[in-house]
DNA sequence: TATGAATGAGAATTCATTCAT
DNA sequence: GATGAATGAATTCTCATTCAT
């Protein structure tokens, strides 16, 4: 009983892209070499380029496939009804439980983003671009249900959220040991307290 | 007559520090070729390594050298008698005002900060540490001084308020024109009203 | 019922040997690849290697094959009681109408036979050389019946008018259209009266 | 006393190109390596690249680079106040002394010029036109003068004597031994008959 | 010190050929 | 026989670094 072809080539794809983010989060792309990433997915280098373009491809590849799977699942857990609110927590905590539960692609994700700024903004960056969406689109229903003040660009806070949370999965992925549940949860308490009522004891006084 | 040596020496340095600071912003260090750094600085290729140990090298010294700049100008700038809130409102706004006034240079921290984060970081980079540490004591000071919540570790909230600013820089050193002071003052009243007051409504409710 | 294996092997053979011919005239054969080759030839690459050592010797097949195909229409066409020199002029014509009628065909030997001097005197050359002979005997029985000079060498000849054939079939082939019979005709025209009457107008006086 | 800089260079240059000339000669184009003429120039690999932008640039300019000295050599040999005939006949001898006095020069144009032919002709070739033009100049010439029969279309003739030229030399260049002057005379000589007499006995009978 | 020509190690990529299905 | 996915040897070209001048 052979495996259908489209099996296989699928499995052997994904092997690959497996390998591109392992390889490509150990050693960031510019370091990285396609050989490497070959030998990582047990695959002659030759075989790369029956699937990828080039090794550019490879990268970009990698990252819209690991971004469309990142970008359902979020999808999926926040089309609840609760609150606002939870949803944001709920979106801080799934974005750095990625440092938990897959850290080589949390650690990709994380520096080769950053790595390819120009990069990836030249190539346009579709999948981004929508995990952006996902988090403006919760800002912006908050700001609606009247849960989070109105008074504050949802695209520049969407911005700023963001960055809070790429850097601090930064240094939960450049730490020595994989962090576990209970410690992104305290960040995640940690995050709300200053981006939800803020760091000023007394508001008003400001 | 003709100047004296080390004020020669000096010259030349800088000359190649700003050039790599241009020619690192505009490529990314890995696509830069020393040559054109060389180019830029009006000296031979073989003159950049009586400087510089390395390519690598000459990344670090930029690097060092700048953030020394801007921290120095950061010390300056807030050992006043202000108010911890005015004076974390003033680091928000010198941080963002690098695009600016030197664009090449927030262009040039922002990616390879990023860029180069396994790299910088394994080679440990006490100045961007040092501004971190600047960020910290504003915030611990607040703390100390009853104006900020002590219910957060002003280690992630340092982390947390950097990753906003840097991804914030980010866009706007990645528009296609240089902002102004006017528009980089509305980005600053923004992220307060986001990590100074918080994001919620009614934060007594959450 | 199944056609006889032979003749299917047979087709198949021809077929690539077609595609061959027509790949390497367009791209040489240094720049053609095998598996232009087989998708012309609407086989898979692996198939080819059933039928031929290897691309050289691809390039060798086909270029017999068709030296072959030629020789023998020269040969049935030349075997008659004409005089030599009409049959020299009938020469003259065949060769040049292969542009006409087989433009790849020509192109293939024009091209190929230059692009693999070398190798192809390295390998031997039976087929050009066959067809050298038909032209030197040409040559040879127009001697004889003292149609043609005897003070040259029939063997050098040879090579002069062929080359003078084959750089006239390069410029035929190398133009953007197909040339017409009767631009055939007019070349054949040209070249009998350089190379049977000479050029110059006063022959003795020389 | 250091050597002028660009008499350094220019020696460089030169002994990359007659390094070219002999691998390319030697091995053909494609079987050629790069780091084989570098090798045989004395230079490192990259040193090429200094010179030449890759590789078919150096086969284009090696190419260039001699017929640009072909062409002035003849020039000056041609320009006397001979008659056509004679001069024509200096053309032939030039033309094949080349496989004599320099070898590898004389196989590399006859069998590049050849593998090329396309390649050579995409690129156009402006040195190659002005040979084929010396030698119209002669023939029209001749034809003005009286010399030649005008009844023939100078431009065809011309590619038909090249043809000619160019074959006869293909075989004195692939021969295992260097032909001799006195060869090359004899050949000539057999040309000659041949094109400026023509083939028949008895022209007016045809 | 300064230069910049030269170096050569290193890497991406191609493609003829193989072989399991 | 036929297929075409996989292989990996081979090659071009780049560019950080050196060093003779």
């Amino acid at each position: 009983m052979t495996p259908p072809k489209d099996r296989s080539r699928t499995d052997k794809r994904e092997r690959i892209l497996a390998a591109a983010v392992k390889v490509f989060a150990e050693r960031g792309f510019y370091n990285a070499k396609v050989s490497q990433v070959a030998a990582e997915a047990g695959v002659a280098d030759g075989t790369i380029y029956l699937y990828f373009k080039n090794k550019d491809d490879l990268l970009i590849s990698a990252f819209e496939d690991r971004m469309s799977w990142i970008n359902s699942r979020l999808t999926n857990e926040l089309e609840t009804r609760q609150p606002p609110v939870d949803r944001l927590r709920r979106f801080f905590a799934m974005h750095l439980l990625l440092a938990v539960h897959s850290r080589d692609l949390a650690e990709f994700i994380t520096v080769e983003l950053r790595q390819s700024a120009r990069f990836i903004k030249e190539y346009k960056n579709p999948k981004f671009a929508e995990y952006l969406n996902i988090l403006r689109g919760l800002i912006v229903e908050g700001q609606q249900q009247g849960a989070f003040r109105r008074d504050v660009d949802a695209r520049i806070v969407t911005r700023a959220l963001f960055g809070m949370l790429d850097e601090v999965m930064l240094t939960l992925v450049l730490s020595r040991k994989t962090p576990t549940e209970e410690q992104v949860a305290f960040y995640v308490d940690q995050l709300e307290k200053v981006v939800l009522q803020g760091l000023l004891l007394n508001p008003d006084a400001s």
